[in-house]
Formats: structure tokens, C-alpha cells, sequence
DNA sequence: TAAACATTTGCATTTCAATGCAAATATATC
DNA sequence: GATATATTTGCATTGAAATGCAAATGTTTA
């Protein structure tokens, strides 16, 4: 059995367990891009709180930005999230049919 | 597209982001069951903290609970988890790619 | 260069969950 | 029934993350 990276993966649950976070998550799942002043109608939270959240979300991956002049445009980087879940997922069913 | 439902998701990822939780959960990846002394081997917290985060887990149908006698028996429904993880991304990525 | 706009950063405050300890509950055994 | 063991619950404390506001930074345009 593949031990789990318990710290990796204490942070990337981290990450997604806010609600105003998860929101973003859920407006890139249906526009490709959006700026940050956009994304922050998702919520009734400060504009900087918003810059902050979406920071977060891409230091572990789940989005990524591309800033075209005053701009910044996060996108979702979906394949890569969903990698994730499944590897996990995999990980979790195999290690622990195997040895019960 | 169909909506992520939020609050249900944060409660979820909440109680999968905390070390000592996944500790336990890693444990239960290897071993069919263990009782709440068992489990709480797995970190330096009182055992008392331990049966609440067992309690969580179990909240979120992700551990099952089983008493026998004075011992109550906690196992993984890996199953379940995994299910619950690989919806998740099949959501993620069909929403982010139709629509773009 | 100044002004306007988008975003980020510093800092203080607030909010919420984790923790430890003591007491309560539940079950088995003497 | 009394004692021992396993687990849970009440309560106060602690610590970390979210938040708002103001100021700073970066970029475009007049």
C-alpha cells in the first residue's frame, strides 16, 4: 500500500473547504476565464479577500492566472483537479481492499 | 451544467483538511477496523479529540461505526469516499469543458 | 507626468475549529 | 451493586484562517 501525503493533501482539502472559494471554483467551471472583479461578484466579500482566495487556489494548482495588462484572468485548471480527486480516489479503494 | 452544490462540498472538504483526521483515515486504508484507542495512536491529541474527529468522519459518511460491547469498531467506506471523490471530478471537468 | 483603473499587500479584528481536561455515560466484570 | 474500562460530552482556552479597510503596486490612457 502507497502511503498517503497526509501534509499535501491536509492542504489542498484546505484550500477547497471555504465556501466563497468553492464559488469561484463553480463560476470557472462555467466561463472559461474571469478577472478578479468578476469572480468577486460570487460572493459578498471584499475585492482584496477575493485576490486573496484566488492566490490560494493557484499556489495548489486548481487555478491558473494570466494577467493581460491591468487584468489578471484566472481559468480553471480542471484536467488537473480532476486528476487529482481520481488518483486519490484510487488510492483510498485499492489500499484498502487489499489487505482487510 | 449542473451546480456544484457548495455547501455540501465545504462541509465535506472541511473534514477531510485536518492532519489528524487523515492520519486516521491513512490508518484505516490498512486495517479493516480499529476502536478509538487503536486509532488514536496516530497522533499526539487527547483521545478525546480523537472520538470527535471520528465522530465527524463518521457525520460525512466517511467512516462507518460499528460498537461491540464497551469498544466502538471504526471503518473506511472506502467505496463510498471514492464514489464521492471521482463524481466530483467527472462534475469538474464535463462542466469546464462544454462550455468554453 | 498625471489620472484612472485593476489587483495586491499590510495590518488589525473577528470568527471558527482544534485542543485538553474533567466529568458524564455506557458496558462489562467482579 | 461496586469497580474497571472505553468512549463521549461540557466547557474554557488556544491558534489559525477569513475578513475589511487603507495603502501600495502595476498598467494603461489622457
Amino acid at each position: 500500500m502507497r502511503k498517503l501525503d497526509i501534509t499535501k493533501l491536509t492542504n489542498l482539502f484546505k484550500v477547497l473547504s471555504d465556501p466563497n472559494r468553492l464559488s469561484m471554483i463553480s463560476h470557472l467551471c462555467g466561463q472559461r476565464e474571469a478577472n478578479v472583479g468578476e469572480l468577486s461578484d460570487c460572493c459578498a466579500i471584499d475585492l482584496s479577500v477575493v485576490s486573496r482566495h484566488l492566490s490560494k487556489l493557484k499556489d495548489v494548482g486548481i487555478l491558473g492566472a494570466n494577467k493581460k495588462g491591468k487584468e489578471v484572468f484566472y481559468n480553471l485548471e480542471a484536467k488537473n483537479l480532476a486528476k487529482i480527486l481520481r488518483e486519490l480516489a484510487d488510492e483510498i479503494e485499492k489500499a484498502s481492499t487489499c489487505c482487510k
